[in-house]
DNA sequence: TTGTTCGATTGACGCAGATCAATCGCGCCC
DNA sequence: GGGCGCGATTGATCTGCGTCAATCGAACAA
């Protein structure tokens, strides 16, 4: 794992504190954890684990977002999932990683050396339990999009994810939300290329293109540029979604 | 949660008991767990437990498959996963199950009341890192598999399925290695319909017929009968189906 | 300003897999 | 035995998305 290092943040300051694996900890456990943790700032496109590498340190993602990914022999991918900030990277009990996991902004990571942070979990099952509840939550999310993947449309899977995207947005703050004209605006980052977007749905970058434009003439987005979505008409986005996605 | 009730073997004579949750912990944890487990058979086609409701089980697989999955509000539907024997059933954590889960062919379970069973997690965090262990596996699982719905064809995931069903019946020590001129041949049970094939791999019964007509007439399998396959060509199997599957 | 680059968009065309439809084959019951 | 039902197979046709290719447009450097 790259990047460069520095003295963490005192976690009493820290944007996720509450929601990341760290906020459900007693304060003991919390100073063990900071004692370890180093910050990390990733630029984009930076590889953070490649696939069967044994990485050094675990992680949680401050800022930014962190695509995984599962190749083919050839040069198909999909991105298997997205973390976003306060989400943990790293698999536990394994000393290979199953998929790439690579910057698809600039990202921010808290990192812990796997050694260690393994001896934290033995230590401190509360910290143990905190991670276990968010795999449930990623098998669960992991399962949704395996629906997405094998039964919906190019036009259905790009509504659910600019959804996803949105959903995510607002509760992590950093949705702009509008009035125009006595209409809700939802201004959101996509943080993702057309590339990512389309290794993400399992389809080409050209058919992502075509159903963005197919959503904006449609009137339920707007574009105004390639990183960024204004969510329109929220209630026939969820609709061209089909299905209820968490 | 349906099916007769009975009262369970004792775990010394169980056919599951070192590959299953129970087959890592302590005697005493394992003399509380057995006090509170029920067996139950359920017949093929029964439904285990319905998206949303709140399940009054947790289980864990003896015997048999059990398929999980989520339908989109028209009739398409996506398996999401599959559970074989010693494989656990149930959603700790969350009140609801979010998804299907119904039996796919003759199958026995080793039920545990939630609320017991979440006591004894408490109370032993050995069942509950041992949970972690498996629901981290899953969740590999499951990407694996979102690979293979967004960027593999038809063929690719046919051959996919059938290598780890050949797989899986070959550690579980259901399969049978039979040699026919030098050559090993492995005869699987198949435990799923033409349905369920194409709703686990995303495409339509039709296409999985084809496919099946396609591997076999390329001496690949052979198909004695609907519910069987004969792996007569491991290596090209393994070819067909592309990439490194777990 | 202009040229270069690289990602995104748009168009034309072909194909893998869906859809529709007919037939098969096996088990089951009368 | 014969008729029925249901799942699997096979064939014919249609279509959504992939592929190939041209163009656009913003960022950046000379």
């Amino acid at each position: 794992m790259l990047g460069r290092e520095m003295r963490p943040n005192t976690c009493e300051t820290c944007a996720i504190r509450f929601r990341a694996m760290c906020g459900a900890i007693s304060s003991e456990e919390l100073g063990r954890l900071n004692g370890i943790a180093r910050h990390r700032r990733i630029a984009p496109g930076q590889m953070i684990m490649r696939c069967d590498d044994e990485p050094t340190y675990f992680a949680t993602v401050v800022s930014g977002v962190v695509k995984l990914s599962r190749a083919l022999g050839d040069s198909r991918q999909q991105i298997v999932g997205l973390q976003f900030p306060s989400d943990f990277l790293g698999r536990p009990f394994r000393a290979h990683s199953p998929y790439d996991a690579e910057a698809a902004t600039e990202v921010q990571l808290c990192t812990y050396p796997t050694h260690q942070f393994e001896i934290l979990m033995k230590e401190f099952p509360g910290i143990e339990h905190r991670l276990f509840e968010r795999s449930l939550d990623e098998l669960d999310a992991a399962r949704e999009w395996m629906l997405m993947l094998g039964r919906k449309s190019a036009r259905e899977k790009l509504a659910s994810l600019v959804l996803m995207i949105a959903r995510r947005s607002q509760s992590a703050g950093c949705a702009t939300l509008a009035k125009v004209q006595s209409r809700d605006e939802l201004i959101c980052d996509l943080s993702l290329s057309r590339t990512a977007i389309a290794d993400f749905l399992g389809l080409t970058i050209e058919t992502v293109s075509r159903q963005f434009s197919a959503l904006k003439s449609d009137g339920i987005i707007e574009l105004p540029s390639h990183r960024e979505v204004v969510v329109t008409n929220l209630s026939r986005l969820e609709q061209a979604a089909e299905a209820d996605m968490g």
